[in-house]
DNA sequence: TAGATTGTTAATCGATTAACAATC
DNA sequence: TAGATTGTTAATCGATTAACAATC
């Protein structure tokens, strides 16, 4: 179904919006919806979204427009979501428990395999039915446990070193959310990022922008 | 210092990271750095940081490069971390009470003024040294303290219902977890997004890719 | 069949990169 | 002064929008 081009990063990033809407669509009984529908619920062109489908295939039906229910589940494909990435969580502080208790991992294409902190507080601790296990146990953990990707919720300063010991366990795919960058440091790893820090002075950013406009009305 | 024209968003976006990388360089004691060295350790070109920081003004010595703490403070007030926004968070739930936790706002231009739910076992819990307070008093509250934005870390079925109350109490900036669409509903908010569940998928996404890709060699 | 809406090509718009004169 | 590096203009590249023939 994914045809091999490269797809550009913007269409990418527009999928799991898509993904969201078709189930919200779905949920409502909506059966069929057209680009044009679509456009303007979400905010975006007709044009633009028949053009981000159509990198992955032709999921529509000229005079009908696109089954909800299809269109839904094409995308799911097209992101993976069938997948079961194995996949451990590398500290248990504030953000890294939230992360744990509030991510649906199983309908995103993963697995919570494992919990890992250095702190003997927070050690033998039960965060959704998973028991955090001493950092020091990481190796042998990954040697007996097959761990597709990791989830690093680690300070700043301690990424550098986590990255490391991971990426020496063969370990190539990160949900980033450590205020450090990972691809700096290795080129072959697939990384995505969630840096709250950047995201909140952005919308600082925003707000001041916004202030100021006012201001020259 | 910012001049007028409409900055565009990729630029927005890498600003923070120009700022942590910058502040790196400054704890590491260098005290200049050319947009050619910066690039390389950013990965990007030298161009498009000298394109970026000619957006707001010359910070630039020809022959010499940029002062690495004057470039610093000045991408600090292109952002505005030097304000004071009156924050609220809503949803104490682990998400929310992590975001608390977690996040410096009074380095990145605000302050969390009060945090509200509507769990009773929640109510009057203590989160970074303020009072949980009950949701329904949220009107009261706004009314007494002037109220600069918001923080969303509410269920996706919550998210319209309280963004209507927020909405008719003037308040128009907006941080969102919540796994709903703001700008959909109105038109005149400020919203900077973070949404968990999409970046996952993108991880996902991105990982089934690289699998394929590798298959094809 | 006529109307609607897609898939796709062409046109436009915007962002990134390259080049180089200005100047520290 | 000579060398280095900026600020800025021009060229290229990529993404979005518009248009329309194909077709359900």
């Amino acid at each position: 179904m994914q045809k091999n081009k490269n797809i550009s990063t913007p269409v990418i990033k527009r999928l799991p919006r898509y993904y969201r809407f078709l189930g919200d669509l779905r949920e409502n009984g909506a059966t069929r919806i057209s680009s044009r529908e679509l456009s303007e619920r979400m905010g975006l062109t007709a044009s633009q979204i028949r053009q981000d489908l159509n990198c992955f295939g032709g999921f529509g039906q000229q005079g009908y427009g696109y089954s909800v229910d299809g269109l839904y589940k094409e995308i799911g494909a097209i992101l993976g979501l069938d997948n079961c990435y194995n996949t451990i969580l590398i500290g248990a502080g504030n953000l890294g428990k939230a992360v744990a208790v509030h991510m649906s991992f199983e309908t995103r294409g993963f697995s919570l395999t494992g919990i890992f902190d250095n702190d003997p507080e927070k050690i033998g601790q039960s965060i959704r039915g998973i028991a955090v296990s001493d950092i020091a146990g990481l190796e042998a953990f990954c040697h007996d446990n097959r761990t597709d990707a990791a989830i690093l919720c680690v300070p700043k300063s301690a990424a550098p070193q986590i990255a490391d010991r991971l990426y020496a366990l063969g370990i190539r795919n990160y949900w980033n959310f450590s205020h450090y960058d990972l691809s700096m440091r290795f080129s072959d790893i697939v990384v995505e990022n969630v840096h709250l820090n950047d995201s909140l002075m952005i919308l600082c950013y925003k707000i001041s922008a916004a202030g100021e406009m006012q201001e020259q009305v």
